[in-house]
DNA sequence: CTGAAAGCGCTTACAG
DNA sequence: CTGAAAGCGCTTACAG
């Protein structure tokens, strides 16, 4: 393969000023870096990512550290990411932070070994919630990261606003004149710092709360975010004669989906007999015309390597830690509608 | 950040014998080694990957393109190859092909720039098409590809029997008893060197030739392999009257997902009035009961990791360029059956 | 079994 | 505007 040498001997210049010319470094002569670029485009010349990196101490590599890959959300961060990385010349390596429960030697191993290679310049973080000593380790590194989704301490931080996307979704529920809302919402339980579940809940009982109604614990089920685990809630919200409720806000697409798949199920029309609204933005919400607010789940990913870009660029402000809101749109469908009149009062 | 050098220094030896005795070399003698392994741990050392590659000419990285992220298929074969990757202590690069109709400008940068970095020791291809000068980029790096999927010209390729697994899928459906078996395919016309589509509507015409049918072609629709695709493609099946078949055959799940909806909305019941098989092992098909060939997206994924693994390693047997088959297994769920009495002859 | 030294292929002060 | 030279942090023949 072609080396740094062997286009400086083709161009006629020394080495240190090929590696100028090619980095567009403004000291050097429009001729001399014409010859240049020349003999590297000739040689099919590409800096070698290993000894740039040793000698700059820049890898142009950015660590996206994930708890899951295979679900659509997480699939759709990344390739928000990975889109706006490349766009800007970086690469991008992958750390799948998977099964911890199961495997917590496979944790351990990605916190003490393979983070520690200094093969990125940075990293990203997606709903991650590190342990004190894990997020020592990695402040240990010096590196610059971004925390998108989860609380981080001492990292710039991306997230939404889950509290005013319930409110929305809820709110868009009662000012269509349902009074009877129930939720499908997720475990407050396991991820007691994360709050996502929480403030989901909080958002709905505020606009019910606006509309002067007490959350009725009756109309309240957990979930687990999936499609069939809203299915499940809903039968069980559904089935229960003294419940009946007008509309059902869920916590995720996935679980409205579900929902819809149930009340079908059970001869419901929906709107009519049901209006449904979910979270997300998911890609088969046009399908099942499902009501939705959606959190851009590609812009997030895009946002989150924008952000990370500026604190490595040549003007980083250096460790001002932003904490940013993402943005959301609601955006309805025909899964939900006025209440039907024998329902509304 | 530790040094080899303080490593050398804490544990009285020198910087060579350090890196001898980290690597698992034989020539280090135990006491040595375990000073050596003492000092490291407590300076919490971890070679530096930049400076390690560029010395030993090996990155321990390995670069996956894919020309989708987030879909469920893609993303569970980056599952398997990360993970089965990570258990061999390399890192995954990922090197996202996407939309190249719309932005070629990012599939020529790929080839010219991202993968001419040297990042990486060796490559997986997924599903992917590569034209002969992309292919001969490639080949001149002299890294180790494996491609999963796709017919690649000079590197082991692994790859599913696709005319068996639909031959199967439609086996099924006429040893239950099933005669009349409509085709949900994929289209063969944009992409005729990939032969999926033409492969599975191949065995599910031999399939029916084992049993003394002509394929009909009022019985054939095309889709994009989407739920949506599926769905749209059952109406206009079940809305004719002139085709009535008991049994769809569609070429992936998601596909035989949108089948079972669309039957349903025209309010026939599965298995009874419609049997329903697809092909893939998609994550939703337990939901939905569907019947189904699994061909095991992440075990696809582990076994690419591993293959290129084996060409990466010390006793590599050079280039012969095996073409593996890979595995796959009828799941018979609950969306298949023997056909109503009325309708089997 | 261990060390001194060369070298991997770049980048970047420094000097001119 | 350009070059000679040092240096990034490792690995690995080579010599002993």
């Amino acid at each position: 393969m072609a080396t740094i040498q062997r286009v400086a001997d083709l161009a006629g210049v020394s080495t240190a000023t090929v590696s100028r010319a090619l980095a567009g470094k403004a000291t050097v002569s429009a001729s001399t870096r014409k010859r240049v670029t020349d003999a590297a485009r000739e040689l099919g010349y590409v800096a070698s990512a290993t000894a740039s990196s040793l000698a700059s101490g820049r890898t142009r590599n950015v660590g996206m550290v994930m708890p899951f890959l295979s679900s659509w959300y997480y699939a759709s961060v990344l390739k928000g990411t990975h889109r706006a990385l490349a766009d800007a010349g970086y690469d991008l390596t992958l750390y799948h932070l998977e099964d911890t429960v199961r495997h917590p030697e496979r944790r351990q191993r990605l916190f003490e070994e393979f983070l520690q290679r200094k093969r990125v310049d940075a990293f990203i973080a997606v709903s991650l919630e590190l342990t004190d000593e894990e997020l020592s380790r990695i402040h240990d590194l010096k590196k610059p990261m971004v925390g998108l989704g989860g609380p981080l301490a001492g990292v710039t931080t991306l997230s939404i606003d889950d509290r005013a996307v319930a409110e929305l979704a809820t709110a868009h529920l009662t000012s269509l004149g349902h009074r009877r809302v129930a939720l499908i919402g997720g475990a407050e339980e396991p991820n007691p710092d994360f709050h996502m579940a929480a403030h989901r809940r909080q958002g709905y009982e505020d606009a019910l709360a606006e509309v002067g109604i007490d959350a009725d614990a009756a109309l309240r089920v957990e979930a687990d975010f999936t499609l069939q685990g809203g299915y499940e809630a809903t039968l069980q919200i559904l089935g229960d004669p003294r419940r009946r409720p007008t509309a059902i806000f869920a916590a995720s697409d996935e679980m409205a989906i579900g929902a819809i798949l149930a009340a079908r199920g059970l001869g419901l029309r929906i709107p009519e007999d049901l209006s449904v609204v979910g979270i997300d933005g998911h890609e088969l919400g046009q399908f099942f015309e499902l009501t939705t607010v959606d959190q851009h789940p590609v812009q997030q990913g895009r946002l989150a390597a924008e952000a990370l870009l500026a604190e490595l660029g040549p003007d980083a402000a250096g460790a001002e830690h932003a904490d940013l809101d993402l943005p959301y749109d609601l955006r309805v469908r025909r899964s939900t509608a006025v209440p039907a009149a024998r329902a509304r009062d």
